[in-house]
DNA sequence: CCTCGACAAACGAACGTTCGTTTGCCTAAA
DNA sequence: TTTAGGCAAACGAACGTTCGTTTGTCGAGG
């Protein structure tokens, strides 16, 4: 018996793919219940809205980032060691999850005006956390006393966020490759 | 006089702003027109369609970055005196036209698949202008010899494109500190 | 072992609205 | 007198969403 029945979860998904192929706005519930053999209409027996779907995406992708922070800033060391983890957790995030990666990326100043505020002082949060352990690389040692901490985080930030434009599963550049040269990259711009 | 009308130049440009700032599904024909102080309809007195639009946008942005790179080609010196231009000439593009630059980036991929192929090869003659210069450097001793071209090249052009995701025209990092910055930063990070 | 009620998932038709676009007319300027 | 720019009305298609109904699954009661 092949029944296969949706979930709530599913659906999510197949929304995270979409959107992040083709777009918020480029996608009709009728072309993402295509993509799960569905007809538009029976998606709301999942979901309450398309505004829903992307909400939990893009929340999805808030917490995914967050929780990478977090692990990172309880690392042990050197500012340059937190910065690393920092990175690695970034690229983890992207490379595990690339559909809700680019939603959240892209796709956030689409939410309606409440959500996207607490969107956008959660990426604000999450900024913070990479200013803040440059500002502490600059003051012990790790990195350049007179390094412009915010526009070397912007620098840093730009480099992981545009990730998701270029990386793909099963190209040349694996994880740990993309790590090490990210690190790299980052601590010779920043000493 | 009092005579305000409207040129198909003053549409283009206020479709670029509004893809730029909705993007082109987020964006209507009606919208379009209240922009203007027009109706919808009343763009096909200009413009034969909605993708039309984002064609003239489009392509504009990708002439002025092929121009901003073949310029930036013919500088003297050193490797490192053109990859320098290189900086130079894109944040120009950037801050001088940047709704234009914005649709570029992000809405070249809802082009129907002609001129999106055509755009995409543009813009991968545009990077390999880029790897091309780093790898002169590599080999002339302006930068480490070991540098991976692709990579570095792709981290570079990385920060060069998410800098209409964060200027502002009258910020506190204007073009001359923002070009200083980044070209401090390359150097640093191919050294 | 059967059957019944409950329930979630999906259907298919339809709703009102908005979409991109077309058409015909009008007006002000050249 | 021509003509480019704009209006007003309308087109068919697609949009997000609602609604009543059908289908399949599963545990409880007879």
């Amino acid at each position: 018996m092949v029944t296969a029945r949706n979930t709530r979860e599913d659906v999510v998904r197949a929304a995270g793919r979409l959107f992040a192929e083709r777009g918020y706005h480029g996608t009709s519930m009728r072309d993402l219940g295509k993509e799960l053999g569905l007809l538009g209409s029976s998606l709301y027996s999942h979901v309450a809205s398309k505004q829903d779907l992307l909400v939990d995406v893009v929340e999805e992708g808030a917490r995914l980032f967050e929780a990478s922070a977090e692990q990172a800033l309880r690392t042990e060391g050197t500012a340059s060691d937190r910065l690393d983890a920092l990175i690695a957790g970034h690229v983890d995030v992207v490379v595990d999850n690339i559909e809700v990666a680019r939603t959240f990326l892209n796709e956030a100043r689409m939410l309606d005006a409440e959500h996207r505020s607490r969107i956008l002082s959660a990426r604000d949060h999450y900024e913070e956390v990479f200013r803040s352990v440059v500002r502490e690389g600059a003051a012990d040692g790790s990195f350049d006393a007179g390094v412009d901490v915010k526009t070397a985080s912007i620098f840093v930030l730009s480099i992981l966020n545009a990730i998701e434009r270029w990386y793909r599963p099963h190209g040349e550049l694996d994880r740990d490759a993309l790590v090490a040269q990210l690190s790299n990259f980052a601590r010779a711009a920043l000493t």
